[in-house]
DNA sequence: GCAAAAGTGTTCGGGCTACACCCATGG
DNA sequence: CCATGGGTGTAGCCCGAACACTTTTGC
């Protein structure tokens, strides 16, 4: 019986500017390998899981600032190819900036979810300058005696693994709840950031679009501005704020 | 390296009536061994994770229906005599009624926590007729880079072990975020209830008292009236309610 | 000037809080 | 009758949604 860790990272894109009238695009990602497949690491004896996953980033990256939290372990052998094997996810976020290095068998991917409520369905696409992966992951709620079980599965075929998967389709309502009630949002961000890209990000994760005149008023009280100016566009320039760090008590 | 698997199971009591005016008292509890440690089950080969767990929970108490979900893996060493072993913890709802048997080296604990918000600080004392544990557990913020890190200690000497006192920790926490969103409530009661039981609940897990006339407003969209009256008290008879399946297709 | 985003203010409605009030019961 | 909980109705308040409106920029 073996045990393996599993990386699921995101990140936050910010596109070319297509025009200098329009605002810059955002594009939620997510790193896999040449396979498909999340990067792996080592769970050995001597370390705490988490610092060993960690230390993993930490080489593959050569990045010093991240988010980290567990995610889920996973136990089902109807997933795997090996039987013998436990893994455990921890879910990251990275702000790209920070990287100095990425391997060249890893690659980010946008991805691009279209919800369908009415069937309990999501219409996913993974995709970068070179590769397109599609799937349509379904989620069933099954009666198991008088509670309610919710398990996902991809219907049809596919060139993800369906543990991935559902991996993904995990880490993504994690972010829908943090985002709601802790400050990782600014974990894709720089330190110094506009309203715009905040909203961006939670326009990005929760896949929809948001006004902004109440998104600033939402966010007030979690910012504070700051005398940075942006102004590289056809319209209004916009201040910097960061984030305010008095507002954390709230979560202690 | 080996990977076992650890039960937080939580249930309500129903205390005796007091006085025929009175209604009757809620506790949370908690089952704990004699050795004040959580039930553990073996994670072997052959099978989920989650069945082994389910499969233990059948034959510790003949029980057939109850809520389960994973709670956390742990692998800090730092918390074990035994360096080499990583713990799985499933938290558990069972509703005592439909308890057939209960092993004589397990007990059910009644919990009482007091928070203490300026210190981030909660006294927890755990006891029933028999036995009374104590202990003070803190919540720490640490830096780390440019994120926040929780961490939780025993603060003092305590007859518990400090990770046994981070998990329960980590379940309380987990119910009352489930219980804002999920119909995990339910789980605690018996298919029929009254209104006060389930505001019970709500109130032993939020810690917390509620105005039962906002209480019935809000859950009203997710409970049906049934023609059953309970009639036992000095006081008013009330309908007993159950869950409306309606209501589930919120949360698919 | 114009299109686009930055930023402010106002209105409206739903949901939560507090609280007043009546009903039904066993002793 | 009375203490107690069961249950309903109402008024006030806050927060989010919708939207109108002004400001500032590059071209």
């Amino acid at each position: 019986m073996k045990i393996k860790g599993n990386l699921l990272i995101f990140s936050a894109d910010n596109k070319e500017r297509v025009d200098v009238r329009k605002l810059k695009e955002k594009k939620l990602q997510i790193l896999l390998d040449e396979n498909n497949e999340l990067p792996k690491f080592e769970v050995n004896n001597q370390e705490y899981i988490k610092k060993s996953a960690e230390d993993e980033i930490e080489k593959l990256f050569e990045i010093s600032n991240f988010y980290i939290e567990q995610l889920y372990t996973w136990g089902d052998p109807n997933y795997y190819t090996n039987k013998e094997e436990i893994i455990i996810t921890y879910l990251v976020i990275i702000n790209k900036k920070n990287i100095n290095n990425i391997p060249n068998n890893l690659a980010f991917y946008d991805i691009c979810i279209k919800d369908d409520e009415k069937l309990s369905l999501q219409n996913v696409i993974l995709s970068n300058e070179k590769k397109e992966i599609r799937y349509k992951i379904e989620t069933v709620a099954k009666r198991k005696r008088e509670n309610i079980e919710y398990t996902n599965k991809i219907v049809g075929k596919s060139s993800i693994n369906e543990l991935i998967a559902i991996i993904i389709h995990t880490g993504i309502k994690r972010l829908r709840n943090r985002i709601e009630n802790t400050n990782i949002a600014f974990s894709f961000l720089d330190k110094e950031f506009t309203i715009t890209e905040l909203q961006q990000i939670y326009e990005i994760i929760q896949d929809k679009k948001l006004v902004s005149a109440n998104f600033r008023k939402k966010i007030e009280p979690m910012v504070k501005k700051t005398e940075i100016i942006v102004k590289d566009a056809a319209y209004r320039p916009s201040n910097k704020y960061i984030f305010n760090e008095e507002f954390l008590k709230n979560w202690v």
